[in-house]
DNA sequence: GTGAAAGCGCTAACAA
DNA sequence: TTGTTAGCGCTTTCAC
């Protein structure tokens, strides 16, 4: 059978509280003690049940994060961030896909609570109403990665969406474009793509460009969709000189569809990703791409979720990470 | 503060064993007293306590995770179909990444079952005697995913790596190359790279080709590494004119090293992958690749684990999925 | 420095 | 059909 801290105290005549406390590093053990009851640990193999601790202690040192999918390497990039500073801190994360599906959503946080978590990590581009309620009824602390709370209510990492597009759309009409179209994921409806979307009309009204709805396109944000988009696009009276795309996926679907209609990139045709993942350098020619920190961005919710997990004051609820442009060939100069 | 059974039970004027029942789905309860028992459940918003459940039940209903790196889009999608199937049998993952090290494989071991997990899915390129026997002394089922167990002690499911190797470079030698490469990842001393090597060798030796270690190179397995393998490859007097490759980032390095040698693929060079992730599709050429179906393979162990903690009778211990190859354009014909 | 004992919130016999 | 009662294995006062 199972070895319990019963099975220990009574080998090396000591009480269970005695045991407790030099598992727990405890100093009030005299070493001889201690040692004895090391030894005999060792020797019955004795490894303490954290389910019985989570009970007595309500600590379970682990954490939930839901996330959208954990096969899409936008996702998985930042999941390690998470885990990465979560076994700094000696958390174990329990984690689930939630397909931005609020459904999902709002069971799975109702699990993870009940599974006693210490705390969550949520990565949801559309924290609708209903969600923000079950959250404001959480009685562990939650931290939001890459999404943005508009309520402002809880802490939440991100970068500058907004500044980071407007900056890169700022790039293509430096170059002379007038005819800039933006292809972004599902997700136009969404906080992030939306602040994408503003900044992108926002740079082009700054630069008496009109805006050309027929420019602005929203669907899964695969590579196949931008390799669609392209054919859409192309066949535009007036196509597209530039592109301001919302992933690495669609900026290659892009480039590809461009290329195999004998488009030069960035000669003819130029584009900038938003994303940055290894995937940018995979391409010929590589992307220009707003480099989207994915890892920190996990990294830091993690860290700021320890903090707020250990009830430490916190100066500054939502982090505003940095992000810079990292240009490569797919937008020229 | 939070509302337990015992809440429920006196509002509801029951005892715990009825709400503890209705919660249960336990079919002894008289329909009345149940909607009773759910009524107040809602008012109350009780939300059982897993960890207490699991203390009492010793079940979890949640299951160990353990991969290399989940920001590597293979162990990503094997975690999704695990998840996925997880879902589907109301388990709960806890997901760590082991970076292939043996100490914390065999810390993760640890703590997760301390954590009292129900099962354990593990991945891991190389199954070291340590880590064996720290598995052999689990309380828990575990099955490896994606991995062989060489002493066939453990469940588990792949696909016939050797087998699958052998086809790819056939496909090659059929094609009249009499100089073929076979760049792996750094996993050329574990088990499944092992597979892919010797399923080479033979491919080669059956055709009474003789083998040239200098074509054979092993690194990290990245798309840099890749270009870096075609640099060494192609400055050799007598360079290959054909690349089996062991992932698709390194099938797409090679590629572009060859065509920023001004080398036409796969009109003068021919490249075989092993993987078929959605990079296949996302180069010029595309990957002809034999597809390592890891959705599939993390699905299948989870389902298998599932029976296992079920203690249900298992025909075969150790499951060989299908494999196929997906022929596109980076090999002729 | 160490021990006794009361829970933590629930499940699971066993009775009734 | 329902209630009573032991635990599950540990943490944590509170004494000594």
């Amino acid at each position: 059978m199972t070895v319990t801290i019963y099975d220990v105290a009574r080998e090396a005549n000591v009480s269970m509280a005695t045991v407790s406390r030099v598992v727990n590093g405890n100093q009030n053990v005299k070493p001889a003690t201690r040692k004895k009851v090391l030894e005999v640990i060792e020797r019955l193999e004795y490894r303490p049940n954290a389910v019985a601790r989570g009970l007595a202690s309500k600590k379970t040192t682990t954490v939930g994060v839901i996330i959208p999918d954990i096969s899409n390497n936008i996702y998985a990039e930042a999941a390690r961030g998470i885990e990465d500073i979560a076994t700094m801190y000696r958390y174990n994360i329990i984690l689930a896909n939630s397909d931005q599906n609020e459904d999902k959503e709002l069971n799975l946080l109702d699990t993870m609570l009940g599974k006693q978590v210490d705390g969550i990590v949520m990565m949801s581009d559309a924290v609708t109403p209903k969600l923000h309620q079950s959250m404001e009824h959480s009685p562990v602390p939650i931290v939001l990665a890459g999404s943005v709370d508009e309520t402002n209510q809880f802490p939440s990492v991100n970068i500058d969406y907004f500044q980071a597009s407007y900056q890169a759309v700022q790039m293509l009409i430096g170059n002379g474009h007038k005819r800039i179209a933006f292809v972004s994921g599902p997700l136009a409806y969404t906080i992030n793509s939306k602040f994408k979307l503003e900044a992108y009309k926002k740079a082009l009204t700054d630069a008496n460009i009109e805006i050309d709805e027929q420019l602005i396109i929203a669907d899964d944000g695969t590579y196949d969709s931008g390799l669609e988009a392209w054919g859409v696009l192309s066949d535009l009276e007036q196509p597209p000189t530039a592109f301001f795309a919302g992933s690495d996926e669609l900026a290659i679907g892009l480039i590809h569809g461009a290329q195999d209609n004998g488009k030069n990139v960035p000669e003819e045709i130029e584009v900038i990703s938003f994303e940055d993942s290894k995937l940018a350098r995979m391409v010929r020619p590589q992307l220009t791409s707003v480099v989207l920190p994915l890892y920190d961005i996990g990294a830091v919710a993690m860290r700021l979720l320890t903090k707020l997990m250990n009830k430490e004051n916190i100066e500054d609820q939502t982090v505003v990470i940095p992000y810079r442009i990292e240009k490569r060939n797919s937008v020229k100069s």
